[in-house]
DNA sequence: ATATTACTACGACAGGAGTAGGAGTAGGCA
DNA sequence: TGCCTACTCCTACTCCTGTCGTAGTAATAT
């Protein structure tokens, strides 16, 4: 059932409205969509019910309306895709993937900073362990 | 056309095959993916033979059997899924997915100091340039 | 020679994702 | 009071993936 937590594009797109709002209906979705892809209420609302149906989702009547709720915590799909893509791309080799975060993304100065910070942190933190 | 370079599951695990012995037959694919997945010759066959129809592998007759040769470089495809998954996942933020990487990967001591070093190398990268 | 293999080529089918039209319905406005 | 709107629900269609079965064919082993 890692499938739950595996979610396709327009998926994301709309839990990350859901994960920042709370809560949303239909067209509030659409409209915080708007700026990126311009889909059709009904494209939405068949999400909507689609996610809800595979219980990412929750809805609850508002009137005319039905107002919806991640179901899903934004840590563990973050987690979920991060893993996956680690295992499928380099057999889970962490190194390897910031090799590659390094090395293909833009990275400034001040974010090398803050990486070695993360990281001073996380030693830090095996070593109270 | 960063389709070409998404490259689904089953793709890629061929793909990875396909990186690490240069050249293969469709029975190679299949043995090589064989202790994960036990998939029918045609099945592969059918997946090798979409890939090259997209254009992501090249393949030359040989007696019998067709010989399948990646056409992406590793490199690129890595570059596209990792960056694809950074913008939908973190809007592009690399600290953020750094993060997510320490926080939900299992990550050694060891594993800590190579980070650094790769990090001190990108510091003296962007000096330099 | 013949029966078994080893391959490819085609076609098929199911399930998920993306997208949307049309029907039906309940509130709101002229 | 009768039409316009805003919604939901249901249905539908297209692509892409994953998976094979079958048919045809060429090399092989008996």
């Amino acid at each position: 059932m890692t499938r739950k937590y595996q979610l396709a594009d327009l998926q994301l797109a709309i839990m990350q409205v859901l994960w920042e709002r709370e809560e949303a209906t239909v067209s509030a979705v659409r409209e915080a969509l708007a700026p990126d892809r311009k889909l059709a209420h009904t494209t939405v609302g068949t999400m909507l019910a689609r996610m809800e149906e595979a219980g990412q989702v929750t809805s609850r009547p508002d009137g005319r309306a039905n107002v919806y709720r991640a179901k899903l915590k934004r840590e563990q799909v973050n987690r979920t895709m991060v893993s996956d893509l680690s295992e499928r791309l380099f057999g889970g080799d962490v190194t390897q993937f910031m090799c590659q975060l390094l090395d293909g993304e833009t990275v400034g100065v001040d974010e090398l900073q803050r990486l070695k910070q993360l990281i001073r942190a996380k030693e830090k933190e095996l070593r109270d362990d």
